[in-house]
RNA sequence: GCCGCGUUCGUCUAGGGGUCUAGGACGCCGCCCUUUCACGGCGGUAGCACGGGUUCGAAUCCCGUACGCGGUACCA
């Protein structure tokens, strides 16, 4: 399948990319894929004073890292190995006849650039590398009487939105109300004109809203939308420096770059009727549109950096991905945050979501993130993935970082480092303890007693479970099974051994049980403690209900 | 303030005039399983914002109100 349909992910690159900007990429590639058609990644970087240096490799190794690969955009730096196998879609093949690389790019000129090629034949990818297309658009609209220059200073401006200030209109606009009063090339003499620009004088360029019009367009998330012309300002197109505004670029570049549907956040829906107006002066035919519902903080609002970190939402995709959360587990739940597949289905592939994919489906109103349903799907694929995978994948965790309360690799003892490397029992590590973890790094904290035998005791689980008898019968267990062979020592036969104690003792399971559990893993609960036992070893066990008994008598 | 958009269980949603005494999932509660904690299984709790219409019949269509959200920059 394939066609003609090309989709857009323009972030700008002034911060880390966002959870809900992951989201918009996300039902744009899935439109994409659903359609046959080609994703794009084009980089919005009008706005030098918010540059982010990081952002964008930020935003490559982000979409990487969900398995959204760009058909066309900035080429993804690095991918590690578990991003490089991440497409499932097939769409690596088709691309790598594609690559077409930018000659700016190859240069490396801007900082974030870093020499980088482009894949993609409607290039450059940037928008700071294409601002002689956008004045020479806004030259036309001049010349078309579309668009004019203006030369008020920001000051002037405020000044007039004070002075016009009333509670009926809070907030004046610059617009066909007000622009004969400013200092324009429309209330300009040709000859004022001539001496600001000998001056120097810094202009922009704004567009000239039409009054009493109403612009109306069909969204294929919300259907008809309409706007009078006259709540409409006279939208700077080209700033002073020289750049042009997010409203004139990204309509230049949507239809340079032949997109078909714009899918993006709803914040752009006011501005929508502006970009109609341009595609109308610029006599273009403008693309479909869809405006997504925004992802809101549980507190209400916009899912801000600020309202999620409160509510202890992760807000970034780069938190994401060093917290180790399941990529699969994201992907789904931020599908399903704003779209459904029309049926009960909750857990879907990736590929899957692609072939139901459709704008209808898409609701209309804010959804708000629930963290906790977040964590149920990534139990889900945790528990999906095999215990030699995630051992791997925690191997080369505590490589990087070491294990909880230790800082690095180095930190560690030589035991913890044998434990570490240890695949297969980590593997046996994370069979017990794959129930009860939400996290992969939740392993290392929750299975802390599989590297070191527990400095304290869990208090509550003592007091319950360690009484002046206890010594005695965990002395009595002690000698039984120290005497047990390496290949005797095994979940089965620890458990009869137990069993057999007790039974001579007369007394219930659980009283030797939990001291026991005290003793070797330091806490009260836990996963199979026959199980826990055998994979710790004979010889660790043996050291651990000693010391136990040592430090609580 | 003005403009725009929205409103089904606490949350994500299914529902597009009768099949809805509104379905699923997360959460929460209970029970079962069980050496603990979990996993799992079973069951339960809880919702069509409000008011008018239209219609034989409205969660579904229309209008209004309320509330929420977004926009209102030489930011995107």
């Amino acid at each position: 399948m394939n066609s003609d349909i090309r989709v857009r992910f323009a972030p700008s690159p002034t911060g880390l990319l966002h959870i809900g900007g992951l989201r918009t990429a996300l039902y744009n590639y899935l439109f994409a894929r659903h359609h046959g058609g080609t994703f794009v990644l084009r980089i919005e970087d009008t706005d030098r004073a918010r540059y982010v240096e990081e952002a964008e490799q930020d935003i490559l190794e982000s979409l990487a890292w969900a398995g959204l690969h760009p058909d066309e955009g900035p080429a993804v730096i690095s991918t590690d190995e578990k991003t490089s196998d991440a497409d499932a879609t097939g769409g690596e093949a088709k691309n790598v006849s594609r690559i077409d690389y930018d000659a700016d790019a190859a240069k490396g000129q801007r900082p974030g650039d870093t020499g980088l090629g482009y894949k993609g034949t409607f290039g450059p990818y940037h928008q700071s590398k294409r601002r002689e297309r956008y004045a020479a658009f806004a030259q036309q609209l001049i010349d078309a009487g579309h668009a004019y220059y203006a030369y008020d200073s920001v000051e002037e401006i405020e000044k007039m939105r004070e002075q016009l200030r009333t509670p009926e209109n809070q907030n004046p606009k610059y617009d066909p109300q007000t622009r004969m009063q400013m200092r324009n090339s429309l209330t300009l003499s040709e000859q004022e004109i001539q001496e600001l620009l000998e001056e120097g004088a810094e202009y922009v360029v704004r567009l000239k809203v039409p009054g009493g019009e109403t612009v109306q367009f069909d969204d294929m998330v919300r259907g008809s939308v309409s706007f009078d012309t006259d709540g409409l300002d006279d939208q700077v197109l080209l700033k002073a420096d020289g750049m042009p505004t997010y409203h004139l670029a990204t309509v230049v570049d949507d239809h340079e770059m032949k997109i078909t549907h714009v899918i993006r956040g709803e914040e752009w829906l006011s501005s929508a009727p502006k970009h109609i107006l341009l595609y109308r002066y610029l006599g273009w035919e403008p693309p479909a549109m869809a405006h997504l519902p925004l992802i809101m903080s549980p507190g209400g609002g916009k899912l801000s950096k600020r309202k999620a970190e409160e509510e202890g939402i992760p807000v970034n995709v780069r938190d994401y991905r060093i917290g180790h959360y399941e990529r699969d587990a994201v992907v789904n739940f931020l599908a399903l945050l704003g779209w459904s597949p029309g049926d009960d289905r909750e857990l879907l592939a990736l590929e899957e979501m692609a072939e139901e994919f459709t704008l209808e489906r898409v609701g209309k109103s804010g959804a708000i993130f629930d963290f906790k349903k977040l964590m149920w799907f990534n139990e889900h694929y945790l528990r999906e993935r095999s215990d030699d995978e995630l051992a791997e994948e925690l191997m080369a965790l505590i490589s990087e970082r070491g294990l909880p309360g230790y800082d690095s690799l180095e930190s560690l003892s030589e035991a913890q480092k044998a434990l570490a490397g240890d695949r297969k029992y980590l593997s046996g590590m994370v069979r017990l303890l794959k129930e009860r973890v939400s996290r992969l790094p939740e392993f290392l904290e929750s299975g802390a007693f599989f590297f070191e035998a527990p400095k304290e005791y869990n208090e509550k689980a003592v007091k319950k479970g360690w009484k002046d008898d206890t010594p005695v019968r965990i002395t009595a267990y002690r000698d039984r099974i120290s005497g047990l062979n390496d290949g005797d020592f095994r979940a089965y036969g620890l458990k009869q051994i137990l069993t057999e104690i007790i039974e001579a003792e007369g007394i219930g399971f659980g009283k030797l049980m939990m001291p026991l559990r005290v003793a070797v893993t330091g806490t009260g609960s836990g996963p199979d403690l026959f199980e826990t036992m055998e994979l710790l070893g004979r010889d660790e066990v043996v050291h651990r209900l000693d010391a136990a008994i040592a430090k609580l008598g």
